[in-house]
DNA sequence: AGCGTCTTTAACACTGTTGTCAAGATTGAC
DNA sequence: GTCAATCTTGACAACAGTGTTAAAGACGCT
């Protein structure tokens, strides 16, 4: 073989992946990903095909690396050091850059309509797969039964109500308010009784 | 004066409306509506300046009705009812139509930053409405302090979580997912306690 | 009826996006 | 060194969308 790539597919990747987070799935043209990786357009489209298929190996390393961030956050002996820590990384994930850059699969899960089935199948994999660490998590030998909830009920209400979150970071910008909003849910799961269980400290919660 | 308009204004607007919840705003072009009101597009610069300004018309109505909807669905003696009938009415709006429509306004929420300041600050205040009149629908003399949080806690997560409702809707169309969902956060906000308050039946659920 | 005002309509110029193609450049394999 | 495969690049045609404008039409008012 011969005639070989010039570019750095990686780095092509993880460009993509930043346009696509600041300006959504559907409002990026192949013009705008050629600018932004420094690709021309003709050759983006011989490598990959189109936009749909640069989007799906970009979200690779979007959906691998958010998942450990989750898995991380969650892995804690106290139930709501875990939940604190949780929504902690999410919300700094989703607030992270000015301007903030929001969350990835919420966006692209609200346009789906616009984006091929690949896209549509793949988003839907990715959530299930957010929720089954969730519950996962949850029912990890430390936390077991120390929540007002099973882990089967809770983890889709951790997993809807964190795509809530990231709505309303579109509409306010203000990770307080989220952190805030959190914090009720989080009280409401972990009960009244373990009165102090302060934040650990937890990961940087930034994806990238 | 005269050279009257010559179409019907609240159809149009209607039309306008059903084309924004289908395609969300920035999907929908000027062409595009004027094929759904059949009028013009040089009609409808005239008339109102462009697309935003068609939306922020149309969205009064929408947020009008929604308000209303849910403020019916809220007024309950019972907390549990109240909750489970404003869920109710939350994801039968979401899930009307086929296919299903969505919710418009979390739809607009994460394109935002494609639309207009003005659209960007209705869509915010709308948000904050919906917040308002769930605290006060809470704070109400029969439900007041039924519930596992104030008021001013639960309005925001409610709120937060309807919007992470609107986004699941997109991924997975399950009405029923949805409200089982739901129905773990009303468990949590209503406590054990009062086993059965089983669903009234309220508003048909349906916005439009 | 005539006037002025507003609306309608088709057309225009412009910009942006798409997908493809042919010519040329590059490079590994032989 | 030559070959052949593959990549790169600029160009092209086609399409969609925008916002404006000028001419034509409709209507209320006097």
């Amino acid at each position: 073989m011969a005639g070989v790539r010039q570019f750095d597919e990686a780095a092509v990747m993880q460009n993509a992946l930043d346009l696509f987070r600041r300006k959504g799935l559907a409002a990026t043209s192949m013009l705008d990903l050629a600018e932004a990786t420094g690709v021309h357009r003709g050759s983006l489209y011989n490598a990959y095909g189109g936009k749909d298929a640069i989007f799906l190996i970009a979200f690779e390393e979007y959906a691998e690396r958010y998942c450990a961030m989750i898995r991380e956050a969650l892995d804690k002996t106290d139930p709501r050091a875990a939940l604190t820590d949780f929504f902690e990384a999410v919300i700094a994930s989703m607030c992270a850059g000015s301007p903030a850059r929001g969350c990835l699969s919420t966006r692209t899960a609200t346009e789906a309509d616009a984006a091929g089935p690949e896209v549509q199948a793949r988003l839907r994999r990715w959530l299930d797969e957010i929720e089954s660490t969730v519950r996962a998590a949850l029912a990890a030998p430390g936390l077991a039964g120390r929540l007002a909830l099973p882990p089967q009920d809770a983890a889709p209400l951790i997993a809807t109500f964190m795509r809530g979150l990231a709505v309303m970071e579109r509409v306010h910008h203000d990770p307080d308010r989220l952190r805030e909003t959190a914090a009720s849910l989080v009280r409401l799961m972990t009960g009244p009784e373990s009165r102090d269980s302060g934040r650990a400290e937890g990961g940087r919660g930034d994806v990238s």
